[in-house]
DNA sequence: TTGACATGATACCAAAAGGTTTTATAAATG
DNA sequence: CATTTATAAAACCTTTTGGTATCATGTCAA
């Protein structure tokens, strides 16, 4: 998979509110999707397509326990978006700077 | 605006390919509009409404200098989406030094 | 002031996204 | 084996998204 159609895949994966809950959900522990689509307003088959979409973004991996499929949160996908968004500090940072320079002057 | 609003709008502007590029463009200096629809195979009001998305997600800020409007990368927005991804760290921090640990084992 | 240029605004279209209901499959359990 | 339970898969519908073509507006310059 190239590394460009990597990052579309996590960015469209962060793109949906229901699923960044579901990640903050995986990050208390792993889940089957029984467990998941118990939590939110929403069919199972729903939370099955965001299951699959946040698969595919690589920031969950699903393992086959007896009848339940164990989801669980895997940082990879995540650290892709990071680092992408972690290029731009510099510009926040400068931005901080300037803010403290201009509340020192005004103090 | 809310927390949870200004997330989704950041999260939103950062899913579109086009979009990402655009702010890659502009971190090399603010640039207006014509420019940018320059290096795009797509026509101006394709790239307006993208930049329109961007203001939203408070990602780029907008200043009209005579009958131009410059559009300047403005951290704030891509500072949201970090910090909400960076609180995953531990995540991949943990993969890491795990893989560590097995390559030190192995060699 | 008249024309050219940079841009915004509107109306429209096709495709993708997010959801539902229904049907199918496979594993645990009586 | 029959039944229940956990899930996958398919078909379908509506709204949003990403794009286009067209028209309107404001500013610079001759």
């Amino acid at each position: 998979m190239a590394a460009q159609e990597a990052q579309q895949n996590v960015f469209r994966a962060l793109a949906d509110p229901t699923r960044r809950a579901i990640i903050s959900m995986l990050a208390n522990g792993p889940r089957p999707i029984g467990d998941i689509a118990a939590e939110f307003d929403m069919t199972r088959p729903a939370i099955a397509k965001h299951l699959g979409i946040l698969r595919e973004g690589g920031i969950i991996s699903v393992e086959a326990q007896g009848r339940e499929r164990i989801n669980r949160l895997n940082p990879r996908g995540l650290k892709t978006a990071a680092d992408w968004l972690n290029h731009y500090d510099r510009f926040w940072n400068a931005r901080l700077a300037k803010l403290k320079s201009v509340i020192e002057e005004t103090s």
